[in-house]
DNA sequence: AGGAAGATCTACT
DNA sequence: GTAGATCTTCCTA
């Protein structure tokens, strides 16, 4: 298992959001491995984005991370919710991309324990599931999905054809012109 | 104190 | 499939 390096989050958030697709989020909890390929992101840049965090009227933790290392993991909660997104933007731009949708792989019946549902789609189809069925929370911002060592990383997938799908974001009151939301075509996994 | 926020659950047309 | 209540911080007044 090869985890991702920071420089691949170094670069344009759209970029790093799409090619995120397919590449295996790693929980690492007490002795358990909680694992799920990531099938649906959205990336989110900097105040010119009025639906990034870094936009006014945000908490200040969130802005102040979008600002820094790539690589870090930015949690916070919405509607009764925790998003997970990992910083992602080239040197002194401002970025992050935001995973909505895994496909479970290991630690399911863990996962079916934190979610509380029988069907395995409703796991971890949408980015408030996802953070429960891995009990991600706002313990985890600041740090890092590069560090080997760490409860959260991760690694390269299987390699794998398939097709990539995108659109304008979901739930985004005010969204920009252009289809940041990118998803694996066909997965049932993705929200929606 | 008030309100808004990258959503989710439930209960229906 | 859509509609509404409810969700938990954090910002601004």
């Amino acid at each position: 298992m090869k985890v991702l390096p920071k420089k691949f989050f170094e670069r344009d958030p759209a970029l790093v959001a799409k090619e995120l697709l397919g590449k295996i989020l790693v929980r690492k909890l007490n002795s358990k491995i909680l694992a799920g390929k990531i099938v649906e992101t959205e990336a989110y840049y900097g105040k010119e984005d009025p639906a990034s965090r870094a936009s006014s009227g945000r908490p200040k933790y969130c802005v102040k991370l979008l600002h820094d290392d790539p690589g870090k993991i930015l949690v916070y909660m919405v509607h009764g919710n925790w998003l997970f997104n990992i910083i992602a933007h080239e040197k002194r731009k401002v970025g992050a991309v935001l995973i909505r949708a895994l496909e479970p792989l290991r630690g399911i019946e863990e996962m079916k324990k934190n979610r509380k549902v029988k069907k395995i789609f409703d796991l971890t189809n949408g980015p408030g599931k996802l953070t429960k069925a891995l009990k991600i929370d706002k313990r985890f911002n600041g740090i890092s999905v590069t560090d080997k060592n760490g409860e959260i990383l991760i690694v390269e997938g299987k390699k794998e054809k398939f097709e990539i799908a995108s659109s304008h974001r979901i739930g985004v009151t005010k969204d920009l012109k252009r289809k940041l939301r990118f998803y694996v075509k066909g997965n049932r996994f993705v929200s929606r």
